[in-house]
RNA sequence: GCUCCGGUGGUGUAGUCCGGCCAAUCAUUUCAGCCUUUCGAGCUGAAGACCCGGGUUCAAAUCCCGGCCGGAGCACCA
């Protein structure tokens, strides 16, 4: 018997790269930089990097930025993408740059006009949509490449206006899908490209550069979204006529984020211009730059989309994944204080001057002192206005490390210092957090808002450091302003 | 309208190509219990899924057909 069945290993991690030899495999990542990475590029950035890895091979990033006019590329973002790539782990091994490469496009342009493959059209966007629809070719079709090659190089010499022309490339007017019938390649633009400036006014269009790209720099395997499934449809004609051979491409579907929707740059970049956001990094913002900021971990990042593999079927997903990856990489190490949210000064009647000793982390021995001074019998601490106000009157609690209390109208009554073990099991006494009354003032920026607190002086010590604020959750400690301390919200 | 793609617990995911070892993997989530002077973590236990209908077959999550549902593309955006 031939039995030569391919057995059934369960994979761990992501699935094989179809014709994929190891040291042969180039990818890349080609994002158009017109706002910084967010977490759907972070997809694409550690996906295509993880695979380069994996067969060690080549990733590349390679601005797709030949949009000055709808999707204007931010000249700060070309390096938020270098620096975030490099935080993700994804370091590129060649970072390239198609405003650089327009002569070029211009070149395989030429070649293809001379060819008979690419035309000048002069319909307008309306009139073209029309006649596609209808399988029809438009009346410049046919134009002799030597008419379309002087007709191109007006355009190139300026001598059209933008809007008044477009290079198509010829696929199948008739093709059954109506996505596949003549493309545009290129388009005329009067406006100044950012890195650029006016040096050129015929740019090429997505489908256009990113197929002669992928060619020229031997890009072995594509990963992109199916977004962008067609295009792969339309480039084939270009490869066919040039005889060039397309990479491997693999699709992953839409991917919904439960707590922030869908992730568009550009609907984000309209919030932040009107002023919803404070800037790509406020905590609202689903930006690799904003998540950092917030204490994720870029192997928290990675794990997630590792995670979630590449498939063509959409998704929606709860960040709580990727926030309980981050859990486990940050949780050995959070140092523990207390931050007390919308906070209550109460007073503590029957207390005296004493010091707390919480520990700064439950698998360590080290602890942290807490002041609290009573005058006259009297001490007062921050507690939150809304758990205080939910205590039920005469009820008994535990103001954590401190001592046991008892609630009676807006104040507190101390009942006993002594911390017995089990005793507060046992009388299932409740134990809140809490601030002292000399504590700092607190802003922690979250996702849903910003909230205003108190936390102990001791946090001030610890910027840039992601620590745990004990019944409230994790965040990093921003910076220290003079008004305070300055943390983002992490997660719980 | 035309074209293409997808559908496994609440959410993701493995398994689908090459049918049996799948009364379906792992994670997350939720709920209990233990532990810890905290939320979390940890440990233990529990809950929860193959879109529907036919067909092929000894055998279907897996193959075929039809339906339903969801998504994408049809730009002088990427």
């Amino acid at each position: 018997m031939l039995e030569h069945r391919k057995e059934k290993k369960p994979k761990k991690g992501l699935k094989e790269l179809p014709n994929a030899v190891k040291g042969k495999v180039v990818m890349r990542f080609a994002p158009n930089p017109n706002g910084p990475p967010t977490l759907g590029s972070a997809r694409g950035i550690i996906l295509n990097s993880e695979y380069a890895k994996m067969y060690e091979g080549k990733f590349i990033l390679r601005f797709d930025d030949t949009d000055p006019v709808n999707k204007r590329p931010l000249l700060e973002a070309y390096d938020w993408y270098i620096k975030d790539c490099s935080w993700l782990g994804a370091e590129p091994d060649e970072v390239v740059y198609a405003s650089d490469r327009l002569e070029l496009y211009y070149e395989i342009a030429e070649e293809l006009i001379r060819k008979g493959h690419a035309y000048m059209c002069f319909c307008s966007s309306e009139e073209f949509r029309i006649l596609k629809a209808s399988k029809k070719a438009c009346p410049h079709r046919d134009t002799s490449p030597k008419e379309n090659m002087e007709w191109w190089r007006s355009a190139l010499d300026g001598e059209l206006s933008p809007g008044s022309a477009v290079l198509r490339i010829k696929t199948d007017i008739t093709h059954p899908d109506p996505a596949l019938r003549d493309f545009g390649a290129f388009r005329i633009v009067d406006v100044p490209h950012p890195r650029v400036g006016d040096k050129y006014r015929v740019w090429p269009l997505l489908d256009f550069e990113s197929a002669v790209e992928d060619h020229m720099l031997g890009i072995t395997h594509i990963l992109r979204g199916k977004e962008l499934s067609d295009s792969e449809k339309r480039q084939k004609f270009i490869y066919s006529y040039l005889g060039w051979e397309y990479p491997v491409v693999v699709h992953w579907g839409r991917i919904k984020i439960h707590e922030f929707g869908r992730l568009s740059t550009s609907s984000l970049a309209k919030a932040i211009e009107e002023g919803v956001y404070g800037g790509w990094d406020d905590p609202r913002v689903p930006s690799v730059m904003a998540f950092r900021r917030r204490g994720i971990q870029a192997e928290a990042i990675r794990r997630f989309y590792l995670s979630l593999g590449v498939d063509e079927s959409d998704i929606s997903v709860s960040l709580e994944n990727l926030y309980a990856e981050n859990r486990k990489l940050i949780d050995p190490h959070a140092k523990r204080f207390f931050m007390v949210k919308n906070p209550l000064l109460v007073e503590v009647r029957g207390a005296e001057s004493t010091v707390a000793n919480p520990l700064v982390h439950p698998k360590r021995t080290e602890r942290r002192k807490i002041e609290v001074r009573a005058v006259d019998g009297v001490a007062r601490v921050y507690v939150e206005e809304d758990e205080f106000k939910q205590l039920p009157d005469g009820r008994t609690i535990r103001l954590k490390n401190l001592y046991i209390v008892r609630k009676e109208g807006d104040c507190f009554y101390h009942v006993k210092s002594e911390f017995v073990r089990g005793e507060l099991k046992k009388k299932k006494i409740k134990v809140i957090h809490w601030a002292p009354e000399d504590g700092l003032d607190c802003l922690l920026r979250t996702p849903e808002g910003d909230y205003r607190g108190v936390c102990e002086r001791e946090v001030a010590n610890h910027v840039d450091e992601v620590v745990q604020f004990e019944r409230v959750g994790f965040a990093r400690i921003d910076c220290v302003v003079k008004e305070g301390v300055v943390a983002y919200f992490a997660h719980k």
